[in-house]
Formats: structure tokens, sequence, C-alpha cells
DNA sequence: TGCCCGATTAACT
DNA sequence: GTTAATCGGGCAA
């Protein structure tokens, strides 16, 4: 990956060559920008192949065909006919893994997303896939593009993160499954992980 | 070609 | 807590 491009800014850390559950977790506190529009990234899922609630369960089609390409790239789909989800592709080649991008924490353009979204509650920018997919306008046209350049920038985290897990949400296949991560404690999540036992 | 369902959200009761 | 909105993918016929 290329480093991001503002000057001072923290070089990029993170890589997608592992495998998507360890993507996901790394992705936590990750500043995600859109043509300068975004947030830090407070919550991810992990999907593969081998998952039953994985778009690329049951082998490639057009739609999931980023999923089995290079690692590193936008996969971007159209949920209950609404709502777009941006997905990141991830290693070993061939797996169709992914990482779900569920919620950001509004840091870049406010303005520009307020006025996207039609809110004001800086919580409800971004707090939901698809609802971050709105506030960063992203749709089918950003499906495949490559992470490592414009409009897209990453930029790594600061310091340690605490990071959480749960189940992942809204699906009904291997529903057991803890792939879902978050910062522990950011007023940014889709909804909260239950506290740990 | 038709039918069912979904990695969601917002507006209800 | 429940449900409508809304449409493309995937699978059966």
């Amino acid at each position: 990956m290329r480093a991001a491009s503002a000057p001072g800014a923290a070089r990029l850390s993170i890589d997608f060559s592992r495998n998507s559950a360890q993507v996901a977790r790394r992705l936590i506190g990750v500043t995600l920008l859109i043509d300068g529009v975004g947030g830090i990234i407070v919550e991810t899922e992990a999907y593969d192949r081998e998952d039953p609630a994985s778009h690329s369960f049951s082998g490639p089609t057009a739609r999931n065909a980023v999923m089995f390409g290079p690692p590193g790239h936008a996969y971007v789909y159209l949920s209950y006919g609404i709502h777009w989800c941006l997905n990141f592709v991830c290693e070993p080649k061939g797996s169709a893994s992914a990482v779900l991008i569920r919620a950001i924490e509004p840091m870049a353009g406010l303005a520009v997303m307020r006025r996207r979204r039609g809110v004001a509650d800086e919580r409800l920018l971004c707090s939901g896939p698809g609802r971050l997919c709105e506030a960063l306008r992203i749709t089918a046209l950003q499906n495949g593009l490559a992470l490592d350049r414009p409009p897209f920038e990453l930029f790594a985290r600061q310091g340690e993160v605490e990071i959480v897990t749960g189940p992942r949400i809204g699906i009904t296949k291997a529903a057991d499954k803890p792939w879902r991560y978050g910062l522990k404690g950011s007023r940014f999540l889709s909804k909260p992980f239950k506290p740990e036992a």
C-alpha cells in the first residue's frame, strides 16, 4: 500500500495481506477518507468464503466478483435494494474474504455529511453501513476501486486502541461467530457491544 | 420468468 | 418492539 498523501499524516501501516478477521481488527482506529470526507473507523465485521453468511460463500458471481480479486480493493453492494455497503477485500487471495465497514466517527467534512444525510446529529451521520455510505457518497461507482489511491485515503491510527468483539449484526447464518469488532466505548457504534463477561 | 430473501434504516405502535 | 420501503441476486420451474 502506498502512503496516504496529506503532509504530516501518519503513514498507513495496515495491509490487506491477512485474513479478514485480522484486517477487521486492525482497521479499528484507522482513518478513512473519501474525497476528503470521512473519519475514524470504529466498527467492522469480517467475512470469508467458508462463511455461510458471506456473499462469496456460494462461489463467484457478477456481483461478488471483486471479492475474488486482489486485496486492497473496495467491494460495494446494494443491501435491501436501498442501502450501499462498503467492504475492503483481503488476503489470502482467492479466499474471497472482506471486511464490512459498519461505522466511523465523523472527523472531516461534517457539513457535507449532514447535507448528504439530511440529519444534523453527528452520531447519526455514519453509525451504520448504509448511513456511512450515504455520508461518504459510496455507490456502485466505487466498486472495485483500489484503496491506496484517490478518492480513497487511509491513515494509520495514532496509538493503541481497546477493541471489543461480538456477534455480527443483521445476519441469520453463522450468527454466533464473533467476527464483529468495535472501538471500545465509542459513541459512534451502530449498536452497542454486549459488555464483557 | 417468477419467487423469495437480504451484511438496513427510519418511521411506526 | 414491529414493519414498510424497495430491488438485485440467486435459485427453482
